[in-house]
DNA sequence: ATTCTAAATAGCTAATTAACCATATACCGT
DNA sequence: ACGGTATATGGTTAATTAGCTATTTAGAAT
């Protein structure tokens, strides 16, 4: 209720609304292996499209595509060098949300199981 | 790596997607806004398929099946109590994981505009 | 200019899924 | 049993999208 107080009346529920869909869009992105593998692939340096291909296992087209999608959301950027384009994390806070879920998940397994996530 | 490492030999790849894999389903869990709504309501109190239905602005049978979704993951458990239905929050850390978010789009706000995120 | 390499895009298919409507199930009160 | 209410499920539609192949764009080198 905090952001419906700082707005005008009856736009509560729409106001929330919008919150919960950028939420979503986060949660969102975060959503496919393919584009966690390549955060996952980046955290520690800036790799060119080239470098990301040869070690995800899917197509140069599919790497582009999902690289675009994380561009446009800013949680990548990017850089021209020559012939290449270089990659890099623009939004560190992802790699702490995949920290959360994976205490999440291990919280969990210690219930039932014993494997232990981490990213 | 490390989880590589308690691995054998040569599912390195393999064990890492399937992490992936993991992490991806509970992101996808709260990529929908319905299903943020759902959990947001029953923060502070379970309530009944009916009442929730009330509050948000979406038919029975997709509450249903938002529930349903949450449920079978494990994130609510449900209560029948004579003819209703009761659900609750079995998995707080979504809390931590939307509270998370809501820094992360507000250290960016901070950048560009001025509006606070707060779930 | 032409060729080679790197990356992006277009077009396509298959799969997923949110939301709807209608119906079924289940519990309660009478 | 029967009607009423609460919830779940079946079936459909429309929209989204990951991944593919083929093509295009753009820079580098000869």
């Amino acid at each position: 209720m905090k952001n419906a107080q700082r707005t005008k009346k009856n736009a509560t529920v729409e106001l929330q609304r919008s919150v919960l869909e950028r939420l979503a869009t986060v949660f969102k992105l975060l959503s496919e292996p393919t584009r966690l593998a390549i955060l996952h692939e980046l955290r520690n340096r800036s790799q060119s499209v080239g470098e990301l291909v040869a070690t995800l296992g899917t197509s140069q087209a599919n790497v582009s595509k999902q690289l675009r999608i994380l561009f446009d959301h800013s949680i990548l950027g990017r850089k021209q060098s020559g012939n290449q384009v270089f990659y890099e994390i623009l939004e560190p806070g992802v790699f702490g949300l995949c920290a959360e879920v994976c205490r999440l998940l291990n919280r969990r397994a210690e219930n039932n199981g014993h494997i232990q996530y981490d990213i």
